[in-house]
Order: structure tokens, then sequence, then C-alpha cells
DNA sequence: CTGAAAGCGCTTACAG
DNA sequence: CTGAAAGCGCTTACAG
């Protein structure tokens, strides 16, 4: 079982190292040959053997450099947290990780990290990039260098990554619009708070929204977003304003940022626990307020496994040449609840 | 960067093959060596070179034997998939599955099959096990062999697996009873139709479900539990029954099989789309419900991760030695409503 | 364009 | 109880 690059030279009447040549498109083969090695090994049904590659190569570090904003941003902590934790397994495959934190989506900073990265000697990225002109260009410098980069949740206009992990918001936002539909009567008015309307995820989450609480003959009253450009103090503005001015809302939608203001604005008018809200990402204000009661759902990007899937397929590319099989990769939206932290009193009571 | 036997041997004045006694195991060395070795390996940080190994070791093929009972079974079936395309994966590593079906939960043909593996020399073992003393005790002797054993979905007693693949009934059970206590309102009567309830799982999912139900002041008039007994027949008399008997039901948890039964029972009771219901497993009647309406939402195990963690947790053992982190690990339940099902219209619309 | 040899880090008989 | 040698399947210089 398992056919060699020795045979296939045998059954050819050459030596390993012409195969190798061949098998590996290193070229300098006389045509005739390569084609014949290429047909036998082909009928013969050979496979790399990864072992043999990956020791024979010598103990060369592959190192994957990460770039994430993470600096002060729970949910591009979660990234982070993942793509470290898939690093971490693939120690004795002897790829290490490179990572850099960048702050919000400053362009400047992310250039210069991946110009450091890039002097380390990276065999692969995993980012989350600044959705600009001078990022794509780089990145693309590094793709012709042979080098795949994996984006990581934040799409990016006109660069082709070697592959994509993320949410559909679309899809996503609809999903929470359905869950909405169910726990509020027809007629009902609705809010939506988002972080801006510029960001086209936050965008498409809200339209997926909004065409899921609409369809089959929804008829709800929805008001115009408020934007908290994910900040606290703006949100609380907003949402103050919003409620005072509007005093039927019967749910609201955090579809972004600035949560902790928005809780606040609800407590401060006496609306915390009366007002139903449904929220974006199992971040920590979030889930204080889920597990309270005072939110009725939280909807989960799942930003840890994001994080390892592009590893993974960073990985399985360095490793043994694989290609995923879709580009882009969409992580399913999950709608947790409450009793989904629910935590058994005692172990040996379960099962 | 990484630590080699030879190294190791050089430090303490022993040949490679000393050392690998030492760090193997294999005994027959000399307490003080091995002490010395030991202290050694330990400071400079020495970790095994998987590939190495698996070159040396020859390509010997690995053979992980799988046996589930999924004839018939869209649930069991679904495990089967996740560990084939796990073990697909794992061809390249030269490992390879051996697979059996079984059907229910017959022992003696659980048995006879083992004994098939077994003869077939496994090197590992997933199995969805028939909860009955005799299939404990060979499972035992299986271990005792040295063969890792992976328990998949269906709990067994009285036997310690390598490690245990499933849901937690109990807290899957709460989640389902956190969604329907939201979408009908306090003081409604809700029906719920089981399997059996002998069986451990379904009777530990009711559990979690009436708790979760009842519990933060709410008030619900549950009716007796239905058993089902997983068949089309007894499914469509017991919810013909029920409904006939109780015109005030506002919800129906079907919590286990005998799906089809049970909604044609309430389409001929001119119910279905009236009355709410919610349901186990991602499974086509289930489905079909979901995106007509007629069902609020349905509650997917993932039995397709728990197939592929289970080929995961066994391979990472016959490759790297790698012991799970934890014996016991639950795959979490998710909700899925109509629209998780949404497919974009176009796909280039996306992103 | 092609071959022969050395080496990656480990394991496996074989000697002693 | 311990060492020396061969070999796993591939890649990498080095010759030609």
């Amino acid at each position: 079982m398992g056919v060699t690059m020795q045979e296939i030279a045998y059954m050819c009447g050459v030596s390993r190292g012409t195969v190798d040549r061949v098998l590996n498109n290193r070229g300098k083969v006389k045509p005739e040959t390569e084609e014949r090695i290429r047909a036998t090994a082909e009928s013969m049904g050979y496979r790399f053997h990864v072992s043999s590659q990956s020791l024979s190569v010598g103990r060369r570090q592959l190192k994957i450099g990460v770039l994430v904003n993470a600096a002060g941003h729970e949910y591009y902590s979660n990234i982070l947290s993942g793509i470290l934790s898939a690093l971490e397994e693939l120690y004795i495959y002897d790829i290490t990780g490179i990572s850099k934190i960048s702050s919000g989506l400053d362009v400047d900073q992310q250039l210069h990290q991946l110009d450091e990265l890039m002097a380390q000697g990276i065999s692969a990225l995993a980012i989350t990039p600044a959705n600009d002109s001078r990022i794509v260009e780089k990145l693309t410098r590094i793709t012709n260098d042979g080098i795949p980069v994996t984006v990581v949740s934040t799409p990016i206009n006109d660069f082709q990554p070697f592959s994509y992990v993320g949410s559909d918001h679309y899809c996503s936002g609809r999903i929470a619009g359905g869950f909405a539909r169910q726990i509020v009567p027809l007629g009902s008015e609705v809010a939506i708070m988002i972080g801006s309307l510029k960001m086209v995820g936050h965008e498409r989450r809200i339209e997926g929204f909004m065409d899921a609480l609409q369809s089959k003959g929804g008829d709800y009253r929805l008001l115009t977003p408020v934007q908290s450009f994910d900040d606290d103090v703006i949100s609380y503005k907003v949402i103050s304003n919003l409620v005072s001015r509007h005093p039927n809302i019967r749910l609201i939608f955090f579809a972004a940022g600035g949560y902790s203001g928005g809780y606040q604005a609800l407590d401060d008018a006496g609306l915390l626990g009366k007002i139903k809200v449904i929220a974006y990402d199992a971040v920590e204000p979030n889930i204080v307020q889920l597990k309270k009661g005072n939110v009725s759902a939280v909807f989960d990007q799942h930003p840890t496994k994001q994080g390892k899937h592009a590893i993974k397929q960073l990985s399985e590319y360095l490793l043994n040449h694989r290609i995923p099989e879709k580009r882009i990769n969409y992580e399913p939206t999950e709608i947790l609840l409450d009793e989904s932290f629910y935590v058994p009193v005692s172990e040996a009571e379960q099962k």
C-alpha cells in the first residue's frame, strides 16, 4: 500500500531525482520523460508522503505571520485567541506563529507591521486587514512572493486572498431577524443600533435583519437605524434619545458595538428588562445582560473558530500542499440564549 | 531549534538507541542512565518529531475501526458521514477506516462486527455502542489490548472509554426550554413527545426542558409526556389522541423520533402551523416543516461534528500520542431557524 | 537534462 | 543493559 517515488522511478527507468523533479514541477526534465512519469504516477495513484517530505526538507521552522487588530476589542481578541490556540497544536510540526496586534484599523501601523513580519521571513499570513488601497497593494505583493494570505472576518475589496474566513453578514442578519420575528407581536415597533452605515458588514447585517423581519407577511414598524460608531458615549446618547422619542419600542437590535452605553441608557430610562433586546456578538456586556434576563438572545459569529480555521487552512497548505475547497468560508452564526450558558451544578450530575 | 535524540545522546554520553529506549519506555536501561536521560531531555525541552517517527516506523497502515448503528437512522447516518469525511483527510497520514453499520441496537450484531474489526487489525475504534453488559465486556477487552475506544453520541454505563463525544442532554434540553419560554405566553399549555422514558438521554433532555421552562417564575401547564418509541405509526396515534383531548395546547416539543407521524397527526387535525412546534435534530422531516414555517425552531446536536471530533481525537492519539484534554466532550446544541437555511439568490451578491 | 549520494530524526532488528 | 547499522521516503546539493 502506498506508491513511492522509487517505484515510479523503477517503472520508468529513471532515478528518483527525476521523478522528484517532475512531481514537484521543478522543471529541467525532458518533456517525453516528464509525460511518462506523470502518467505512471497517475496510474499508480501516487500521493506525496507528508512525513518524508517534511523530514527531508530539514527541520525548517515554518513561520505563520499573524496580524489582528485586537487592541482593546473583545471580538478581535477572540479571533486572536483562536489563532493562537491553533498555532499551539502545530508546534510539533515545526510551525510557529509571529503575532502582531494592531489597534483599530490604523493603516500606517498595519503597513509597518506587515513589513516587520516579512522581514522575519514568514511563510504564510493571517490578517484582519484595514480596507485600504495601500494595504491591498502590500498584500498583493506578499501574495506575489508566494505567501498565502488568509483574510479573517473583515472583507477587503479588490484583493483576492488565498482564502477568506468570516461571517456572511447578510445571512447572519437574517437569523437575527428570524428570531426577532418570533418574540415580538406583529405590528411592533422595532429599533436598530448599528456601528456605522458605512461599514459594509454592518450594513449587510441589518439588510438581512430587515428582510427576515418583513418576510412572510411580517408587518413591523422599523425605525431608522441609529449609529453608535462602536462608542459607548455615543451609543448612550443615541439610545437615550431614541427611547425618549419612541415610547412604544418593543425590541431593540444592538447590531454593533457600544453595548455598555446602550444598556446604561436603557437602564437609566427604566426600560432595561422591559424592552426586548437582541445583540450581536458574544462579548462580555452582552453575555452579562443575557444572563440577567435583560437580553433575549445573543448572536455569536464564533470569532475563535474563525481564527482556528484560518490557521488550519494555512497550515494544511504549508504542510500538505492542500488548497482550501472554497476560497470563501463562512462561519455560521449561532443563537445563544441564557440557557446556553447553563453550568451544571456538579459534573457528576452530567451524562 | 528543536532538540534531537542525537543531541541528548551526546550530552549523556550514550547512543541514540538508549535515548530512544528511555523516552519510549521500552525498558532495559540502567536506572541511573534512564534518570539522567529523562532529566536532560526534560531540561532541553525535547519533543517527539512526528514526521521522523511515522517515517521510521515504516509505512504501516493504521486502521481505525468504525461501528455506527446508522442503518435507516438519519441522525446516526450523519455521525457516520462526519467520521467518513474526517477519515478521508487522514489518508495522507496512512490512516484508513474500516466501517461497519449496525441496525438499531442489536447487541449480537454489534458483538459480531466488533470481532470482525478486531480480526482485521484495527489500531483504534469509534463506536455508537448498545448499552449492554456484553458490549461493555468486549469493549473493555479491546481497551485492554491497547486500542483506544471513543464512544460517540450514545453513553454506555460501566465502561471507561478513551473518550466520549456527544451531547449534554440535560443542558441541551434546557436550551429548548429557554427557546420555548420566549415564544409562548406564560400559562400556556405545553406538550412533549419523547421516544422512550427509559432512554437515559431522552429523559435528561426533557428534564432540562422542563427546568428551563419553569425557571424564572415561568408558569406553564406541562402535560405528561407521550412516548413515540421513535415510531411514526405510534407517534401519529399518540399525537392525534393528545391534541383531541387537549384543545388548548400552544406548543408541542418533539423531543425524539416519530416526527413524520407527529406532523401528519397535526395536519389531519388542522393544527399544523397553528400550534407551535419545536423539534430535536436537523433531520429531514423537521427541516421540511421548519422551512414551511410550521416549526419554530429545530435543535441541532451536530452529529456530523461529533463524528469528526471522534476521529480527530483518535488520529491525534495514533499520530502524535496526544491524549484528549477532556475525556468527555460535549458538542453544543445549536438553535436552527428557518432563516438558518436561507440561501442567497446569487453567490455574487454575497460579501 | 539526469543520476548517485548524503541526510532529515527516528525505530528496528542484530550484536554483544 | 547498550551500541552500531540499516532503513523509512523524500529533497538537496553536487557531478556530469
